[in-house]
Formats: C-alpha cells, structure tokens, sequence
RNA sequence: GGCCCGGUGGUCAAGCGGUUAAGACACCGCCCUUUCACGGCGGUAACACGGGUUCGAGUCCCGUCCGGGUCACCA
C-alpha cells in the first residue's frame, strides 16, 4: 500500500479560522494514524487577496497546535517548491498539453460578456462561446496579443461520480458543470486547476477538505481523467456552523464570537484546548472519552468516525474543557501560565504562589478572569452591611460585630501569619465562642473582601493579604457596623 | 432558483433492524462546604413529518418539510 500523504493548503489571506484548523488537524491524523506524512503547501495564486504576515500566521499557529509538518517551504522537501506563486511556471505547460489533446480551448470572452451572462437569468455557467474556435480565429486573436484564459472541455451530457469516505457516492450531471477556468489570463493557474496539478505532483492520495467543495470535486475528477491520472481518495469534512442572535445558524463567523486560532488564544483559550475541542467537532471516539492530546488523538483517529452533519461552535463546551486542561496542569505550568496576571493584581509585591493556586485552579476557566477574580485584594471595594447578613452562616448585624471583634483580637496577637496558624486560630476561636465556623468565617471573608463572591475562603485571603493589612480591613468592616 | 449534502434533547454526539435511545456541555435540584465554585448524587430534555419494506425501524426505501453548501479569471 502507498504512503499516505496528506496536505494543508491555505491561502495566506489572513488568520487561522478554526474551520481550517481544523481541516488541518484532520489532515495532520488521517497521515500520522496510517504512518504517512503531512505536506504544508501555501496556495497564494490570488494575488489581490494577499494578506502580508498571514504565511507567519500559519506557521506560527501550526507550531502552536503541534501539528508539525513532513515538508513545506519553511522545512524543505522533495517536492518543492511548497508555495504555489513560486510553481507558476509550471502550470501553464499543463494547460497547454489539454488544448494540444483537444481536452481544453483558448477563451477570449471579456469580463464584461462573462457578467452580462449572469444577469440574464438562470444561467448557470459560461456559455462554450469560444468551444469551437477555428484554429485560424484562435490564432488571430493570439497574434493581436489579446488576453485569453484557456478552459477545460466539460462532457455535455452524463455525469461525473466520485466516492468519497465520508459521504460516500456523489453523482453530478455533468450538465451543471461548466468549462472550468484552468490559467487565468494573468497567467496563474485558478485555485481548482493548481490544486490538482500540484496533489498529483506531490503525491498526495488523500484530499481531506471542508464539505463546501463537495459540489465541484466532479470538476476535479474531470482533470484527473484528462491526464489520464490516479484520483485521490477524497475525503470530505462537515462544516463548523455558529449560531446567530436570531437562533438561525450559518457557517462560523465574527459575530459569533471569536473565530480565529489567534483570537480563542486571545481570549484566553489554551491552544491545546482548541485543539481538543475541534477534533471533537465532527469526528467521536469508539468510546466517550472527551480528553486528548494530539498524540493520543493521532492514536484514536479513524475516518470511520468523522460524522456528515454540521456542528455549532459551542463556547461553553470549549470554556468547560479549558477548565478541565487548567485543573490537571501541574503547579509549575500553573504558575507560569497565571504569573502575568498576578502581577497585573499584586504588582511587584510578593504572594503566596501556592495559596493563590489552591484558590484559582480548581475554579479557573479561563486565566484571563484571574485579574477580576482578585481585583478585591488591590483595593477593597466600597461593600454595603447587609452583605454581613447570611442566613446559612447564622450571622447578622448583631453577631458579626462580635464575631469581628474576636477574629481581630486573636488574630492580632498571633505571632506568624500563615495559613496554617490562621486557620488553627479560628478554627478554635470558633469553638471557644461556641459558634459554627461559618458565623465567626463569613462576617470575616466580608470585612476582608468586601464582596461575597471570593476565590478561597476567609482564612486564604487573610492570609494572602498580609498580617497589616488583613487586621486593617477587618477593622474598618467593624467600624461599618458599629 | 438549479444542483449537492445533511436532519437523534438547547449544543456536541453514541447508535449500523430487536436498547428502559448511551455519554458530555449547558440548565435545575439535593448533598458536601467558611462564600461562590470545585466535587458527589439526582433530574428536565431527542429519533422533523408522512408513507412504505419487515414479525419488528432512530436504523433500509420514497415523498414532504427544515437546515446548510454550491453555482467566479476566490480559495
């Protein structure tokens, strides 16, 4: 059997969308799983749509995701060159040998006549007036240095069938297929034509692309006929849908969130969670796990298990996973991951790195909420006195006082300020009042946060905060209710 | 509009002719708890519809409806 060999062809055109992540990601799997190679080939031949930085972005994003690449124009290879604008020269004698075989024709029509075409009505593809073309006319619009463009001969009647291992048997009358564009009058080859130039040329016997290109894959087969070429084993991906304000659904865009790889990362997401995520967007495992890496994904993978169905982006689900990918990292990842936003909460002051995270890991989503989440602790916030009234606690404006007034005189005349002292403090002081934990903890937690929603219980956030200034703030938490 | 593809809870999905129709996210409730979370336990919620085929259909066939994709000198 042969090598697999899969490939990647973006078009640097701007950021990694996730649908193309995740066409890579697939693509990547399906020649890891079966021991063959993954090609990155850049597909830059519209140079009008040519975004500046977008072939770093690739690279970058692919580097970030893990999904390292056999051959390309960064790493070299066999089959070179890797991006498409470089390969120009080659396409054109392609073409031409069709139009030797009668297989393809030069088309002089302007754009004017093509966009007259589409306004009158249903028609649906050019209308063959340069078919025929004597070779005596072709010659004397080629000698006046006319542009042209050279078309491939479509079959007029029947119909093109291909197999593909995900929708299995699609069938298109050939009717709906018309004389595709192979070179373009500036002399690059169209997006269809390069494609399978460049596939058959570099070997690839797996096409893995989204679900949009289902309808023109006759076109491509076509081609591959007219060589007289080996077709690929097509494999087609379902699309990534996003859901609209309005509960309609189309295909994932900005208004649904963020789109882009850059943007997820942005907003906080890890790239391994992204990465987990849209391999379960469209693909399941023989069993239920949710979570895995990329090497165990490339272990699981089978095509078998893609599904033919569109899924919606889900945000909450991606949220959900990140939470579970923070919560197994171990303290040292951890604490390189939240120590820019510590900095942002606690400037250079020192802190407790190993309270902090026994607070945050297990109830973190994203590292991006941390600032929010400790925002009390740079300044306390201006809290009303009823937050002091909680039933469950059994405390109210006459207890805490007294409850207050106790934490401060035992807590004062304790020599070290750490969590363990603080919470064998209280723990006894509580018991000593008589009272449930929470009564003497929770008008505690308040006068030391001043909000009732916190990270941590009452004694990690004494303790974080400092002998001087933990006292200090259960001090003024007494005055307000005095 | 033509053509192509799809249709299991709100979302991701398992299911390949016989199941009480899994599981996960979200949501709700209870428990635990020094708050909120986390965690544990439990709950609400689905085979789009109509015809066939079959002893038997979410699973196979046809139609309808709905959703999406595609119809470029874009990729």
């Amino acid at each position: 059997m042969l090598k697999i060999r899969t490939r990647f062809a973006p078009s640097p055109t701007g950021m990694m969308h996730v649908g193309n992540l995740r066409t890579a990601l697939y693509e990547y799997l399906i020649a890891k799983s079966g021991g063959g190679d993954f090609i990155l080939r850049i597909e830059d031949t519209d140079r009008e749509r040519y975004v500046e930085g977008a072939e770093k972005v690739i690279y970058e994003t692919l580097a970030e995701v893990g999904l390292k690449h056999d051959e390309g124009p960064d790493v070299g290879g066999e089959y070179g060159p890797y991006v498409q604008s470089e390969r120009k020269e080659i396409y054109k004698p392609y073409a031409e040998q069709l139009v030797k075989e009668g297989k393809a024709y030069y088309c002089f029509c302007s754009k004017e006549r093509l966009e007259s075409l589409h306004k009158d009505g249903e028609f649906g593809g050019y209308d063959r007036h340069c078919r025929d073309l004597s070779a005596g006319e072709v010659q004397k619009h080629l000698d006046a240095g006319e542009p042209y463009v050279i078309r491939q001969k479509m079959p007029v009647d029947g119909s093109t069938s291909f197999d593909d291992l995900v929708y299995g048997e699609i069938s298109i009358e050939n009717k709906e297929i018309e004389d595709q564009i192979l070179l373009k009058s500036d002399g690059y080859p169209t997006y269809n034509f390069a494609n399978v130039i460049d596939d058959h040329l570099m070997e690839i016997t797996h096409v893995v692309r989204g679900s949009e290109y289902l309808t023109s894959t006759p076109k491509y087969s076509l081609l591959y006929e007219a060589y007289g070429w080996d077709i690929p084993v097509y494999v087609h991906l379902p699309l990534i849908m996003g859901k609209n304000e309005d509960g309609s659904t189309s295909k994932l865009s900005k208004r649904h969130g963020s789109t882009s790889f850059q943007g997820l990362v942005e907003e906080g997401f890890l790239p391994e969670t992204i990465t987990n995520y849209i391999a379960l967007l469209g693909w399941s495992p023989k069993d239920n796990r949710e979570k895995f890496t990329l090497a165990e994904l490339v272990e699981n993978f089978s095509i078998a298990g893609i599904s033919k169905s569109p899924s919606i982006f889900d945000y909450d689900k991606l949220t959900w996973l990140n939470g579970e990918y923070i919560k197994a990292m171990p303290p040292e990842e951890f604490l390189s991951h939240a120590q820019g936003y510590y900095k942002e909460v606690f400037g250079s002051k020192e802190n407790n790195t190993e309270i902090l995270r026994s607070i945050l890991q297990p109830r973190l989503t994203k590292f991006t909420e941390i600032p929010w989440l400790l925002a009390f602790f740079k300044e306390l916030p201006d809290y009303p006195a009823d937050f002091f009234i909680n039933k469950k606690s059994k405390t109210d404006l006459q207890n805490s006082p007294i409850m207050l007034k106790a934490a401060i005189e035992a807590l004062e005349s304790l020599e070290d300020w750490t969590l363990e002292s603080i919470h064998g403090c209280l723990i006894a002081l509580a018991e000593k009042l008589g009272v449930k934990n929470g009564t003497l903890l929770w008008p505690a937690r308040i006068a030391a946060a001043g909000t009732v929603v916190t990270p941590g219980g009452a004694m990690e956030i004494l303790a974080l905060l400092g002998k001087d200034e933990a006292v200090k703030r259960l001090k003024s938490g007494l005055e307000k209710i005095s």
